[in-house]
DNA sequence: GCCGTTTTCGGCCCGACTGTTTTCAGTCG
């Protein structure tokens, strides 16, 4: 069983966590965060780093004795370090610190005073009344824990940004109403276009904050106010999802955004620099010694520290702080970039809408071109497409070009990849399309091997052009199958094929770790929106999110490409 | 535990809000 970065970063955690109930260095507990962090952002397994005998000291944040934890894990599958630590403190206590309001301190005192280390025990200490004779405990402390006991069993943690944006936008309106606010902006990891967001920060700029908050708070969404004072208030709305807001004066703008949109390690890292000029930057500006010399717009923040603005999604402290001092800053790639999309499927198998309806949605969109691509026939759920039943649409598209103004349609299929890597459809029809994008919708359990050599066997077919969805992953629901992502770009880029990096909200699949291997690997990405009805060429803004976290730029994306570029390169080449 | 044009020790981002406190610790973002 090969040892994930995930695997690894999550027993990282674990040691932070026992580690900060011990009462251990703070510091000591943030490298094993920052190390954590560091694993689940990068493309390579460690245990490939380690297979191969690479140095994992070069990774940042990672030091002689992490390096020796990670190769224990990777070989062993645990860690005798963590495992002394559960000996000493029971680890279902790291559970208490998921309880809002309960940190390492409280959790400490509880477990020592009150030999509480479950969720269920820490309820019942609550409704007996013990934690408030607790020294720093009163019975107020102790009925917002038995609040957030009961809460947390129903609680969801993350929210799609896609769905966070169906509450977040209503209420950004909301808030540009109220008169007095001069900007809202939508800040935090939904502005880093993060694939699920936890919560909602919102900026808001006013001269009178009393105002803005208590119009905040009586939002009709609102459902309970954790806080509130006169710069800074916390709800939650009624589908759970919570909003905190900050206001600040016009002036700190630039300051404030800065500092609400982090992420948390981007924004230490840039404090930190700030630290080596003998400068201190907060949400209020930046400050060399009493005088306050920039922070009225990010730029200002940043050019305080040597460093051009910085675009909120790639803010991760992975290796954009060093792009910037370098002047190596990507130009990301915008929705405008896009003229056209690669996968599209009509009511011929699961879409909602004919041929001519997804054209016109598509080219309202100022789109130029839209592949269709049908399903094949081994996806009998989604009525999938036959040699017969592709050629008559193939015919239908024909003629329909014939008719349409300013867009093209593409012939396409979404052809199956079978378990042995063969194409669902016989070679004699997908030779007749202009592309064939391949998918694997079957046995996601393969071994790494066996997926990884099913795919790579898919792309050796000489009409394969693009990998749909190449993870299979799907947000909250399906885990990513296990394949060695790296071969598989390669072989793309031998085999002059490309990845597609699905729009849909509930994949974003390539992952922005592997948009950037592809584009480090010169592999082309496909944006595609998947769409299976005319709305869904909305969804393309945030495959471009996703991009645009990957650090893609607009020669990095295939269909940035206009249609008569485009054409050569669906035609495989190297072969 | 990591890291280094203040380097191998001594630092490690900064501020708001809450509750339990008589001035602040704990938590959070």
């Amino acid at each position: 069983m090969p040892v994930h970065n995930a695997d690894i970063a999550t027993l990282f955690e674990e040691i932070a966590d026992l580690l900060e109930i011990e009462n251990a260095n703070p510091f000591r507990v943030r490298a094993y965060r920052n190390a954590a962090r560091q694993l689940q952002g990068m493309g390579v397994p460690a245990a490939d780093m380690v297979a191969k005998g690479e140095d994992l000291t070069e990774l940042p944040g990672i030091g002689d004795d992490l390096a020796a934890k990670i190769q224990e894990i990777v070989e062993t599958g645990k860690c005798r370090f963590l495992e002394k630590l559960r000996k000493q403190t029971p680890p279902t206590i790291t559970e208490l610190l998921k309880i809002p309001g309960l940190g390492p301190k409280r959790v400490r005192a509880l477990y020592h005073e009150l030999d509480v280390h479950t969720l269920e025990q820490l309820a019942r200490a609550a409704r007996d009344g013990r934690i408030r004779e607790l020294p720093g405990f009163g019975a107020k402390t102790e009925q917002t824990i038995l609040e957030a006991v009961s809460a947390h069993a129903e609680k969801q943690t993350r929210f799609k940004l896609a769905v966070a944006a169906q509450y977040a936008e209503p209420l950004k309106k909301y808030l540009e109403k109220i008169l007095g606010a001069r900007q809202v902006v939508l800040a935090g990891s939904y502005r880093r276009c993060k694939e699920t967001v936890g919560d909602i920060d919102i900026l808001i700029t006013t001269t009178d904050p009393e105002k803005i908050m208590n119009r905040f708070v009586a939002y009709d969404e609102v459902k309970d106010v954790l806080a509130k004072g006169s710069t800074r208030a916390t709800v939650i709305l009624k589908s759970r999802l919570q909003v905190d807001v900050r206001v600040v004066e016009q002036d700190c703008f630039g300051a404030a955004l800065q500092y609400f949109t982090g992420s948390k390690a981007h924004n230490i890292e840039i404090r930190r620099l700030a630290q080596e000029r003998k400068l201190k930057i907060s949400e209020y500006g930046v400050f060399k010694g009493d005088k306050r010399i920039a922070g009225d717009t990010e730029e200002s923040v940043y050019r305080s520290v040597g460093l051009p603005w910085i675009p909120p999604e790639l803010r991760e402290n992975h290796g954009e702080i060093e792009a910037a001092r370098a002047g190596k800053l990507p130009t990301l790639v915008k929705l405008a970039d896009l003229k056209g999309d690669l996968h599209a499927h009509t009511k011929a198998t699961d879409g909602h809408h004919s041929l001519r309806e997804m054209a016109e949605a598509a080219r309202s969109r100022g789109l130029e071109y839209l592949a269709i691509t049908e399903h094949s026939r081994r996806l009998a759920v989604a009525h999938g497409l036959d040699p017969q039943r592709l050629r008559k649409q193939m015919n239908e598209i024909d003629k329909l070009n014939g008719q349409l103004k300013d867009i093209t349609l593409l012939k396409g299929i979404e052809v199956d990849i079978l378990e042995d890597g063969a194409l669902d459809l016989p070679d004699d029809v997908l030779s007749e399309c202009d592309l064939v994008v391949g998918a694997v919708h079957s046995q996601f359990h393969l071994s790494r091997a066996k997926q990884t050599e099913r795919i790579l066997r898919a792309m050796d077919h000489p009409h394969f052009t693009i990998l749909a969805h190449p993870t299979g992953r799907l947000l909250d629901t399906r885990e990513p199958y296990d394949v060695d992502m790296l071969k598989v770009i390669r072989r793309a880029r031998e085999r002059g094929c490309f990845l597609e990096l699905n729009a849909h909200p509930e994949r974003l699949d390539l992952l922005d770790i592997y948009c950037q291997m592809a584009r480090d690997e010169d592999v082309l990405v496909a944006i595609s929106s998947d769409a299976h009805s005319a709305q869904d060429f909305d969804n393309l803004v945030y495959g471009v999110g996703q991009a645009r976290r990957g650090w893609l730029e607009k020669k990095d994306v295939l269909n940035t490409r206009p249609l008569k570029l485009l054409k050569p390169l669906l035609k495989r080449t190297m072969i």
